[in-house]
DNA sequence: TCTGGGGTCCTAGGACCC
DNA sequence: TCTGGGGTCCTAGGACCC
């Protein structure tokens, strides 16, 4: 019984390379939105002490002068990227969960019959890498959970095929004893500092511990990682057919704003967005939340947090129903005096597009949707924004700080790549 | 000067019901 | 003086993930 974790190496940072051949070696970073903190290294600037998250600002000059590449973010490009990889695994798997842009779970039980697993492994990477040009590791053991800790050994071993099996009960202590706990998959800052009180460091510990008296002392969830840690299924490959349950649009600004006049385009452009995307899952929300918040790093200054929720009478995925609440909620919260460092848009309670739900004090009869309307304008807006609403900033996203980004090479006409 | 964005699951506690 | 108990549903907040 196995199952298989493909991720991505240094993913952002290889899509980069893939157009850029003279990149190679050349230690690359990639930053997030406003060009604020470092979301992606290659092996090259791992190596050279470039943490992940850290803010950009911070190691700029130093990464720079040792000759790194940098990069803002591309995220059209390596989504179309990511969804190479994973056709090509779904074409070798029947059952793969993409779990998120650079990672996919792959059941292999059903294969393990007719094939030598590591072997498949090694084949599918080598598929993935010819056919993409994204390099891939690949960790294979029972559970989910353990193939997280294949993985990691991958790194830790420096194995050169870049493929791990972990099967026998002996390599899985061997690998869970060389596991600190906070590395496992489920375990994050505050447990691992609860485990450590309770003498439990590394991953064997804490798979030697008995299940019953994790859930006591801990939760269900964790009690799950042990099961999943000594070889016992708990979490199943699922589907990505599961619907969204709710849809957030945020933004940090290039630039602090303090005033509504500044503030309410953006949240409308945030709306607007969400409600794109909220069509696009075919679901109607009957929840629209806004929030702001003043920078948390500016601990000099006043600080203020406010959101809040409106409920919508009927569900709707009409952006004017929630341009309208997004105003709605962004009235009360906004307080003049503050500098305001971000803003965003929540929507939840789900329902899907087809069902129709009326409110009591409506008459069923009134035409009130007009979903062509919104099908034109999405049309409209498909590759390029075309038509906006006229509560929103045209300046798209503005205010937001972002410069160094490669083209869209896969996606855009006036940007593929050029061959001389 | 400059610190990401988008999700999920679980739990405790309040509201409400009989 | 005396003031139930058990159940469900919902929400906010915490913890985690990439």
């Amino acid at each position: 019984m196995s199952l298989a974790l493909v991720d991505c190496e240094s993913f952002y940072a290889s899509c980069e390379r893939i157009f850029r051949p003279d990149l190679k070696h050349v230690p690359i970073v990639v930053l997030s939105n406003n060009d604020g903190c470092v979301i992606a290294r290659s092996t090259e600037a791992k190596q050279m002490g470039i943490g992940m998250g850290v803010p950009w600002f911070k190691v700029k000059d130093a990464f720079l002068a040792q000759g790194g590449k940098v990069f803002s973010s591309n995220f059209t490009f390596y989504g179309d990227m990511s969804n190479r990889v994973m056709n090509i695994l779904e074409g070798f798997v029947p059952k793969v969960e993409v779990y998120s842009i650079d990672e996919a779970f792959l059941e292999l039980d059903s294969l393990e019959e007719n094939y030598n697993i590591y072997g498949f492994g090694c084949h599918i990477r080598g598929l993935v890498k010819q056919w993409t040009g994204v390099p891939v590791r690949i960790g294979i053991a029972p559970t989910k959970t353990l193939t997280k800790i294949a993985l990691n050994e991958v790194k830790r071993l420096n194995i050169p095929t870049k493929v791990h099996q972990i099967t026998s009960t002996k390599e899985i202590r061997e690998a869970l004893a060389n596991t600190p706990v906070n590395d496992v998959w489920g375990v994050g800052r505050r447990l691992s500092e609860h485990l450590n009180r309770a003498k439990i460091f590394n991953a064997l510990q804490l798979a030697d511990t008995d299940p019953r008296h994790i859930k006591h002392k801990f939760s269900v969830v964790l009690e799950r990682t042990v099961r999943e840690l000594r070889g016992q299924r708990c979490l199943d490959i699922e589907n990505n057919l599961t619907a969204k349950k709710q849809i957030v649009v945020s933004r940090s600004f290039g630039a602090r704003v303090a005033d509504l006049k500044t503030l309410r385009p953006i949240v409308s452009n945030f709306a607007v967005r969400a409600a794109e995307k909220l069509r696009h899952e075919k679901q109607k929300c009957s929840q629209v939340s806004v929030f702001v918040r003043t920078s948390p790093f500016s601990d000099h200054k006043p600080q203020h947090t406010g959101y809040k929720t409106i409920e919508l009478a009927t569900p709707t995925n009409d952006t004017r129903d929630i341009l309208i609440a997004a105003k709605k909620a962004l009235l009360p919260i906004f307080r003049s005096g503050y500098d305001y460092a971000k803003a965003g848009i929540l929507l939840s309670r789900f329902t899907s597009e087809t069902s129709k739900q009326y409110s009591l004090f409506k008459d069923p009869n009134e035409p009130k949707e007009n979903s062509k309307f919104m099908e034109y304008i999405d049309q409209l807006n498909a590759y390029e924004t075309q038509v906006y609403f006229a509560s929103q900033n045209t300046k798209r996203w503005s205010p937001m700080k972002q410069n160094m980004t490669s083209p869209k090479y896969t996606t855009c006409w006036y940007e593929l790549p050029v061959a001389n």
